[in-house]
DNA sequence: CGAGAGTCCTGAAGGC
DNA sequence: TGCCTTCAGGACTCTC
């Protein structure tokens, strides 16, 4: 799935082929994902004009004349999902569960073959959703820094992974950019989230931006199921320092890293490096 | 309130 | 080849 990198991957290459467009028609071909699509997503849509596409956390907002009667469209790619441009006319394969026709000529097409996603309408001129309401701040935000994650943490006893994984915590932060930002900083991923220092926190939240900013600027890292805004595989070679390397050598010290289990999800560090 | 587990779903990979 | 188990990038929603 797509983490932050991948959804704003997909966000900046759909802006161009939406905005300013009119929604000509919408293809419905399942609408089980997470939570059941709008069975009238057709008439929500049809005739009106993408205003805007923006992100917050994980989720894409589009904007579809909020101002003007509309709403906004929630979507959110889950764990296996994509959304990506076809020309009109192109048959869907499996898992392909909706389409968006724009100005009778493009398509952006949503698949989700775990179909975790989320496709919902918030009807108004604001954003406001409860998926919405308690996210935290954007890691990339001046507002996400160390003294925020030092005061939030205080007396809490979980692990600071799964802490900087919370969204409540900071929005974005999945579970390989989790990895790579705690062996960024040398923080043990199992460290008690309040007993880590102001002063490493301030390291950890610089390695989050870092590490977050460095996979934008790459288009997204590699997964096997994500598929870029473009419908080309957006196949780019994630250049991990410990996800998915377990028994590998530490890039810094040659170590082999270590595999955890936290929360049912799977952790990678050094431990040499981290402590 | 916090912490931990369970849940949704398909598909790939590995063991036998 | 086939059957079974395990695991996968999320995150909401329970229970204790």
């Amino acid at each position: 799935m797509p983490e932050l990198p991948e959804v704003e991957t997909t966000r900046l290459g759909l802006l161009s082929a939406v905005i300013g467009k009119r929604v000509s028609g919408v293809i419905l071909r399942d609408w089980r994902l997470r939570w059941p699509i709008p069975r009238n997503l057709d008439a929500l849509l049809v005739g009106r004009t993408v205003l805007g596409l923006a992100r917050r956390g994980k989720y894409l907002l589009w904007d579809v004349e909020s101002s003007h009667g509309g709403g906004f469209l929630l979507c959110h790619l889950g764990m296996s999902g994509s959304m990506f441009t076809v020309r009109n006319g192109v048959a869907p394969i499996k898992h392909d569960h909706v389409d968006i026709v724009l100005g009778g000529d493009t398509i952006v097409r949503y698949h989700d073959p775990r179909r975790f996603g989320a496709m919902l309408w918030i009807s108004g001129a604001t954003p406001t959703h409860p998926l919405l309401d308690q996210l935290g701040p954007e890691p990339m935000a001046a507002d996400f820094n160390g003294s925020r994650l030092f005061a939030r943490s205080r007396g809490r006893a979980i692990s600071v992974k799964q802490f900087i994984m919370d969204g409540h915590t900071v929005v974005g932060v999945g579970n390989i950019y989790a990895s790579e930002s705690l062996f960024d900083a040398g923080i043990r991923p199992t460290t008690a989230a309040g007993r880590i220092s102001e002063t490493r926190y301030g390291s950890l939240a610089s390695s989050i931006k870092a590490t977050l900013a460095k996979a934008i600027a790459a288009g997204g890292s590699s997964l096997r199921d994500y598929v870029g805004a473009d419908g080309e595989s957006g196949y780019f070679q994630l250049a991990a320092q410990v996800y998915g390397r377990e028994g590998e050598p530490c890039h810094t010290c040659r170590r082999p890293v270590r595999a955890i289990r936290q929360g049912q999800r799977s952790t990678f560090f050094c431990s040499r490096c981290q402590t």
